[in-house]
DNA sequence: AATCGCGTCCCCCGCGCGGGGGACTTCCGA
DNA sequence: TCGGAAGTCCCCCGCGCGGGGGACGCGATT
């Protein structure tokens, strides 16, 4: 079966080159060129492509913006492959945000290209390396543990437990009936907590928890 | 300049396999073969390779222990390539967070894998792609701006305003200093900000505020 | 011209909260 | 055996906070 291919890019010298390229494969067939985003958007609408390679630079509608129009488009059934020169951060969030199916660099070697377009078309997803090292960086960071700040060790496992139940926004004689205990003891393990972490009052105990991750981040809920 | 590279993996066949492929490449040398995680460690260890190929499934310590305990020594140069039959998404997870170069199954071409001990040399880092689009769709969710409830559209501008220091645990008088209003005039934003969102008091506010990402999580600081 | 939303400022009242004390048990280690 | 730490409970006091009102100016909409 032969895979259809849209390119958009605002230099013809580049899009003759991508067609070049995709000529050497007998199942490859690039069925329409584009100059801008609008007529990305368009084209892939009229001709529903199986898969779409965007400059992310283009005139009137920007890549990721028509990825994004692309794929919101709940009768859509083609992919799309971003292409960049740079690979600026915002990019690449952008673009998997928008669900885009790679991120590759312009500098990608011919024979790559090929294959990522055959990736894309049977639903994987290929994202450039050199933007896959950083993307693993933060991807990791932001499952990493948050560091505890030393002050927190100070607590004992009673005042930790406190401060879970102010950072859920609790009052004290509520904190008292779940714990089981009278809400003067309550007040004395959050006087205690407040004294220890350095805090004014419940308020900066909230905002201290969820700022350093002690209240799990509602992903995991 | 030639890489080195280590094998790690309890099948034999396999590590032939593969050292037969990296030998028809003069600039990569396979220096070691080893069949399990501990062994990986001790000559990652001791010959400091360029790149280390491990299996996940191996005898006595696995692959992301492994990695995880190579990529822990601070002395350690060696990047980590993972190898996998089976792509369970908990794998993908641990791997990238122990900071592994790449994350690939074992039905990868042979020149892919070539391919891909040059991209983790050079500290790039790449994912198979039938698993990076599991990848991208676990990651767009987690930096995707949280739903914004609907009732927070009930707020006026002054009002978010307001709620964001309030969420940055300011008392009313600080606001007012901040915004250069008088307290009074603070009290009575706090008011609607807490009757428009149902919410009983400003504990409950910041609580609110931070579940709902609308105060940047420390990693955007 | 009338109205509404918004932002600003003011009053009073009740209450939860946090600080300052003190006191009692249990348990563990010096 | 004697601390000391942890957990529990109690009192008083001051204050920030939130709800209930009301008021005024401004701009945009009707």
């Amino acid at each position: 079966m032969t895979l259809t291919v849209l390119l958009a890019d605002d230099h013809a010298m580049l899009r003759s080159g991508m067609r070049a390229i995709f000529e050497t494969q007998p199942d490859l067939r690039c069925v329409a060129e584009v100059a801008d985003g609008r007529a990305a958007v368009a084209e892939v609408a009229r001709l529903r492509p199986d898969v779409a390679v965007l400059d992310i630079r283009m005139p009137k509608l920007d890549g990721l913006d028509a990825t994004e129009m692309i794929l919101a488009d709940p009768a859509n059934r083609t992919k799309v492959l971003l292409l960049t020169t740079y690979d600026s951060d915002e990019y690449v969030y952008r673009a998997l945000n928008a669900g885009a199916s790679g991120f590759l660099l312009k500098s990608l070697p011919p024979e790559e290209l090929i294959s990522a377009v055959r990736v894309a078309a049977r639903g994987d997803a290929l994202i450039d390396p050199s933007v896959t090292q950083r993307l693993i960086a933060r991807f990791a960071v932001s499952l990493a543990p948050p560091p505890t700040p030393p002050e927190f060790e100070l607590l004992t496992a009673r005042e930790r437990e406190v401060l879970q139940l102010v950072a859920a926004a609790y009052s004290n004689a509520e904190i008292a009936a779940q714990l089981h205990v009278g809400d003067e003891t309550v007040k004395t393990h959050v006087s205690r907590v407040l004294a220890k972490l350095g805090l004014r009052d419940r308020v900066h105990a909230v905002a201290y928890a969820h700022v350093n991750g002690l209240v799990p981040p509602r992903s995991a809920r």
